[in-house]
DNA sequence: TCTGGGGTCCTAGGACCC
DNA sequence: TCTGGGGTCCTAGGACCC
């Protein structure tokens, strides 16, 4: 006897898209497209089209010439998000966000105060439509996967409850791109093997998918197909990393214009991690150079930061030791991730000092040792006094050379 | 198809420790 | 002197998602 249905996912519809024509009447019923370059969100009217999400953008405008194309507006979009979001947690306490538009809700021990999943379901819907005025869709399921896959199959503006005897009936002849973790990649191994439908890969043998597809992968997207997902909606995710990028054009860039791009990104996470009170410990360089093809250059501090002068120092480093590849084959992308995120109230605060010049610093840094070793003795504060000389990286950072 | 920006998770080899 | 197995951390790359 399986579980009862009481797995919401909430996902809204062309967000972004949604939102331009929320706050822009004139837009409402036409194709809109946000975003230039690439399309980073199209309205179901230019969807119908054929315009896609990622798509180029001149490609979009091809296939849809009257579409209106409108650049992003994040911050319309974050205070959307927020909003929709109060709305999920005011349904229930057990809310597990995906991204800026989706979440799931766990909604199984509402039914006395609350009614069925499928009631509350269909009243999320009308409050966010009325409250926020955007449209969403709400899949219903025994399982977070289920309720994922019926969400989607939902839009748009839909409502599509799984009832579990209906499961076999309802995943089994979907086509095997939509199993969540399913990408071009996988798609073109399982079709190599006439696999096309759910139904088809839960047929296989678990160690053969496995093979196939590697062992993580291959197992859980097994499970998934013979309807097995036991993860619960979990309320305690955190943000693991926090990112950011800019794309360069092809056009040849100086070392002194990539140093000013790479000081504004360290700039923009650095506040972002102080306005989260966190700190991190690994910084991840990102680069795609002029044939697009992608590399990483990572180091991992001794001890987590904020601070945005090790930071940049960090990245000017690993940017430094790609310099010849750049050279060699120019850049397109420069990114930076911070991850290893911790709570900022795990490490000591640091003595406000301002620095006028780096000769100083040695200077100052002995005054603070002096009044550290009055507090805490000698001993403990030689082992502080090593981090605070080194900037903390666990390697030598060496340049490439092929 | 002349290709954005934000994320997650997995794999694999080498270093290092017990 | 040679040979183990197991565990964790770091780095790089890749697939995938919205």
């Amino acid at each position: 006897m399986r579980d009862a249905a009481t797995v919401l996912h909430a996902d809204l519809d062309a967000f972004y898209a949604s939102v331009e024509q929320r706050d822009a009447p004139g837009l409402r019923g036409r194709p809109v497209i946000v975003g230039g370059g690439v399309v980073l969100a199209a309205s179901y009217e230019a969807k119908a089209r054929g315009v896609r999400t990622a798509m180029g953008g001149r490609q979009a405008r091809e296939l849809c010439p009257d579409a209106i194309v409108v650049p992003p507006r994040m911050e319309a979009y974050s205070a959307a998000s927020k909003a929709v979001f109060e709305i999920f947690r005011d349904t229930t306490p057990l809310v597990e966000g995906l991204s800026i538009d989706e979440a799931f809700l766990e909604v199984g021990g509402l039914r006395r105060i609350a009614g069925d999943p499928a009631d509350i379901a269909a009243r999320l819907r009308e409050r966010v439509r009325s409250e926020v005025g955007l449209p969403i869709s709400v899949g219903v399921a025994r399982t977070k996967f289920l309720a994922k896959v019926a969400s989607a199959v939902s839009k748009p503006d839909g409502l599509l409850v799984v009832e579990p005897d209906d499961e076999e009936a309802f995943l089994l002849p979907l086509p095997v791109e939509r199993l969540w973790g399913v990408g071009v990649k996988t798609a073109e191994k399982l079709h190599g093997l006439g696999i096309r439908t759910v139904g088809q890969l839960a047929e296989l043998e678990a160690a053969t998918a496995e093979r196939l597809l590697g062992r993580a992968a291959g197992a859980h997207l097994h499970a998934l197909a013979r309807l097995r997902d036991p993860r619960p909606v979990d309320t305690t995710r955190r943000r693991r990393s926090i990112g950011s990028q800019r794309a360069l054009g092809t056009r040849p860039r100086t070392h002194d214009e990539l140093d000013v791009i790479l000081s504004q990104i360290v700039d923009r996470l650095g506040r972002r991690l102080r306005e989260g009170d966190r700190v991190c410990r690994s910084v991840v360089l990102r680069l795609r150079f002029g044939d697009y093809t992608k590399a990483t250059r990572s180091r991992t501090l001794r001890f987590p930061t904020d601070r945005t002068s090790l930071l940049l120092d960090t990245a000017r480093m690993l940017l430094a030791a790609a310099h010849p590849a750049i050279a060699e084959r120019g850049i397109t992308l420069i990114g930076l991730s911070l991850s290893h995120l911790e709570h900022a109230d795990s490490v000591q605060p640091e003595l406000p000092l301002d620095f006028t010049g780096e000769d100083e610093v040695d200077g100052a840094l002995d005054t603070v040792l002096d009044r550290l070793r009055d507090r805490f003795g000698a001993g403990s504060v030689a082992r502080a006094a090593q981090l605070g000389r080194d900037p903390g990286w666990s390697t030598p950072i060496l340049p490439e050379h092929e």
